[in-house]
DNA sequence: CGCTGTCTTGAACGTCTTCAACCATAGTGG
DNA sequence: CCACTATGGTTGAAGACGTTCAAGACAGCG
C-alpha cells in the first residue's frame, strides 16, 4: 500500500485522475534496499515495474569481456527495466542499489491495466521513454568519444548540465561515484580514471569531494573534449 | 499522396482502421534522396514524422572532437528522428541517405493527431520506441566493449543475429559498409578498422564481399570479443 | 590488531592513433 | 584513347595512450 501523497508527486503520475491514483496505492508497494542489494539481474524475466522513489539505482551490464558496464543510474521518479516491461521480455541488464533505496513495485499485469485504462499514462510513458532515450543517446555520445579523458570530460558535463549547480567555487556535481564507478561508466580501467582525476585535481580542473564534484571551469573540461592535446 | 497498399505493409501502422489509412495517405508524401543527400541536420527544428521506406538512412553525430560517430543506420519500415518529433524539440543528429532511398515525410501535427485519436498507433510507437531502446542499448555495448577489435566483432555479430541469414559458406551479413562507415560505427580511425579487417579476411574470420559480409563461423568472432588475446 | 575494500602509484607492454605515402577504381573532359 | 581528379582502400613507422601487473597506502570495522 502506498502513500497517496508520494504517488502524486512522481512526474510519471502527474494529471492522472483521483481514482487511477487510489488503484495504483492499492496495487503497488515500496520495498526498500540496502547498499549494494541487487534488485533484479540480466536475465530475470520483467515481471514488475520498479521505479526510483529513494535512495539510488545503478542498472548495469558484465559485458562478455568480463568488464563493468554501468548503462545507466536511476534517481528518484525515474523508472527503470520499464523497456523490457513493455516487450514483455527478460531484463537486459542487472539492477542493484548504490545506496540504500527506495523502490516503487508495480505486477506487470497492473501497469499494463494503467497503461490500457489511462490514456494519460500512456503519453506519459512515451515521454518517459523519449527521456531514457536521450539519457542512452548521451551515454553513447561518451563513449564515442576517443580518450578516456574526453570520456569524462564529457561525462561529468553531461551530470553538470543535468544535476549540477553553480556556487562561489564552481559548478557543483551532486553525485557521489567510486573511481570503480566512474571507470565502469566511461567504460575504463580504475587505474587510468584515478590517474586522470588525480591529475585534473592536481590541476583545479575538477576536484573531488566527499559526495560530489567541484569544476571550476567548465570551459577547461570543453577544451579537454576537443583537443586531445592540452596539458601541456 | 501515398499508395495505400505501401503504407499497410509498415509494421507501424498495421492494425490502424481503413479512415486512419486513408488519412495518412493523403496527408503524408514520400520523398526520394540521393545517395549522400541530407534529410535533416542537427539542430534542425523537428517539424517532420521521417520513415524510410527504400534504402538505407544512416543518422550520426559530429562529436566535439570533430569525429563523426554514426547513432544508427535505418531501413525501410523504420521511423528515425522520432524521439525529436515526440518532445518538440531539435533534431540531436544528422541524417542522411547512404543509397538512393525513400522516405515517407509526415508533418508533425499530422503525426500528433494520429497519435492522438488513434490508441492503436499510440501502442505501436511506444513498441517502436523499445525497439529504438533496444538499439541503442546494442550500441553502448558495442562501444563498451574495450579494443577495437572487439568492438567490430561485437558489431558484426549483432548485425548477424538481425540482418543475417545461414548459407553453406557461413553466416551472410547482407549490409553494405564501407570501412569509413565501420569505423564511424565503432568509433576508431579507418585505417585501425583496415588492418583488423585485413587482418580478419586473410585469416578467414570475416570475408568482405560487395555488399555483404561473410562469417564463416561466428564463434570465432565471440572468441574475439571474449579474449583480447587470440591471432598469436 | 589484522582484515577488507577502495584508492593510489610505478613500470612494462600492447594497442590505437597519427602522419605520410601509395594503390586502385570510376568518372570526366580533352 | 588518354590524362586528370576524386574517392575509397591500404601499408609502414613513430609516438601517444591505455592496460596490465605488482606493490603499497589508507580508512573502516570486526
Amino acid at each position: 500500500m502506498l502513500d497517496r501523497q508520494v504517488v502524486q508527486r512522481i512526474p510519471r503520475f502527474t494529471g492522472i485522475s483521483q481514482d487511477a491514483v487510489e488503484w495504483l496505492c492499492e496495487r503497488g508497494h515500496a520495498r526498500t534496499y540496502a547498499k549494494g542489494e541487487a534488485i533484479f539481474y540480466e536475465g530475470d524475466a520483467a515481471t514488475q515495474f520498479c521505479m526510483v522513489l529513494g535512495g539510488e539505482v545503478k542498472v548495469y551490464k558484465v559485458l562478455e569481456s568480463g568488464r563493468e558496464l554501468i548503462m545507466d543510474i536511476f534517481r528518484p521518479g525515474e523508472a527503470f527495466g520499464e523497456v523490457a516491461l513493455v516487450d514483455g521480455s527478460e531484463f537486459p541488464a542487472n539492477a542493484v542499489a548504490m545506496e540504500p533505496s527506495s523502490v516503487l513495485l508495480l505486477a506487470r499485469r497492473d501497469y499494463l491495466h494503467l497503461l490500457e485504462r489511462h490514456p494519460e499514462v500512456a503519453r506519459s510513458i512515451i515521454r518517459d521513454l523519449t527521456l531514457r532515450m536521450h539519457a542512452l543517446r548521451r551515454r553513447v555520445e561518451v563513449l564515442g568519444e576517443s580518450g578516456v579523458q574526453s570520456r569524462i570530460a564529457q561525462l561529468l558535463l553531461v551530470y553538470g548540465r543535468q544535476l549540477g549547480h553553480q556556487e562561489a567555487e564552481g559548478l557543483i556535481v551532486p553525485v557521489h561515484l567510486s573511481r570503480q564507478e566512474l571507470a565502469a561508466l566511461v567504460c575504463a580501467r580504475i587505474e587510468t580514471v584515478i590517474r586522470i582525476m588525480s591529475r585534473w585535481h592536481k590541476d583545479g580542473v575538477v576536484l573531488t569531494e566527499d559526495a560530489q564534484f567541484i569544476i571550476p571551469d567548465t570551459g577547461r573540461l570543453h577544451e579537454l573534449v576537443q583537443g586531445q592535446e592540452s596539458s601541456g
